[in-house]
DNA sequence: GTGGTCTAGACCACT
DNA sequence: GTGGTCTAGACCACC
């Protein structure tokens, strides 16, 4: 499920941030649901356990989980506004991106071919 | 014209890389034109020129540039391989990101609607 | 092991770079092996270590090593395609000498004594 | 005839350093003939005249040619020794590639066909 | 004046 | 302790 990259440049620490929002955006992970906790998710990721516990204070710090000392870490319940912003992020990272296609000649007409493939690809249930 | 974000994670070198490269690509830098010495935009900047030295280095790397020792750098004529080998990286970007919009619920409509906003924008040079 | 010329008109790091990549292609050093810590190559050639940066970092770029930020630098696995078009580049090269070679006399039995040398200096474990 | 990259990376009058060396030993250029002067050959190759002259210069120190001021540069004599030099000098940039291309595991019999690859281009001419 | 290399020394983030 | 970035300052070769 979490799948990180030892080799890439972006810390692990961060990786582990951005697939968790994720998982939560997504509502993989439900409201108030328990996250694993701290050394099982670093046994399982064999990762340092110390790596794990500043993503998730990361994580709590943006708002996205809370802790309850003793007990373990949750899913904080105000996904809403959280949402939105990562959209708004997203759109953001597309327009960039898109500004690039625009200069390298790519069409509009590819660019909704490719959002059809990625779509078609998602239905098929390949990823 | 280069806005340099000191305090940002990302390195000083490599903005100026992005960005010099976009000015390359939108083609106000034209081919063979002369780059500013290492020098002068150190100055200019006020940066450390080693700094500048790093981010032209890179350039050249890229294939975007080319240095002449004694004489100066200068933008490299487009290689139409390395465009297309551009295009397809670019491509797969926007596809992984396009994956994630689709997660997020933005629709076919939204993105071509960024398609046109970011084109409205180099048209009325914006950009 | 790693025998340098300070006084040589070719930059430390350039000979650095040409004698590791010598020690991979060799396997002396295989795959996801850890090289020396940039710190500790500098103290033992006493030479900057920003130049051993600069030399790993050229590794990096050419494909030969990975780097992980905070763990060190390791042998990248043997990329197929890298190594077919390095055996292209090699050819072309050799074709450029053995044009320069038969100009100046050289003939194809000398050149075969050559090959049948540098061979038996492999096996004989000189090289 | 003396084509020059100004691009490279090695400076100009080491090219034109190796390109004369070159013609003289192939015995295009003969013994006592003149050389063309720093000027004619400046502005024939749209290069600065000290940079012709550090090319001459350095000749006359290996003792490729002599110069008579006043009268100009001249090949000189002494070709049998210089051309056993630079024989070795390619044997052993040979025996360098030959041991790259071994450990990429090029075998003898493309190496025979590479060197009938290119005695076959130069008895067509095309080169 | 140009780029290129190297040193010394400092600071930061990640593990 | 690891790599990565940056600065300040010096020296060299080339044009």
């Amino acid at each position: 499920m979490l799948e990180l990259d030892v080799k890439s440049r972006v810390p692990i620490y961060e990786q582990l941030v951005e697939k968790i929002k994720e998982l939560i955006i997504m509502e993989v992970l439900k409201e108030h649901e328990q996250l694993p906790s701290v050394r099982s998710l670093a046994s399982e990721l064999t990762i340092n356990p110390n790596t794990i516990q500043k993503a998730y204070r990361e994580l709590e710090n943006q708002g996205y989980i809370y802790s309850i000392p003793g007990k373990g870490n949750f899913v904080a319940p105000i996904n809403k506004n959280k949402k939105l912003e990562k959209v708004n992020k997203l759109k953001e990272e597309l327009k960039r991106l898109i500004l690039e296609a625009i200069y390298l000649g790519i069409t509009k007409e590819e660019l909704m071919e490719l959002y059809d493939s990625v779509n078609k690809e998602i239905k098929e249930g390949r990823r």
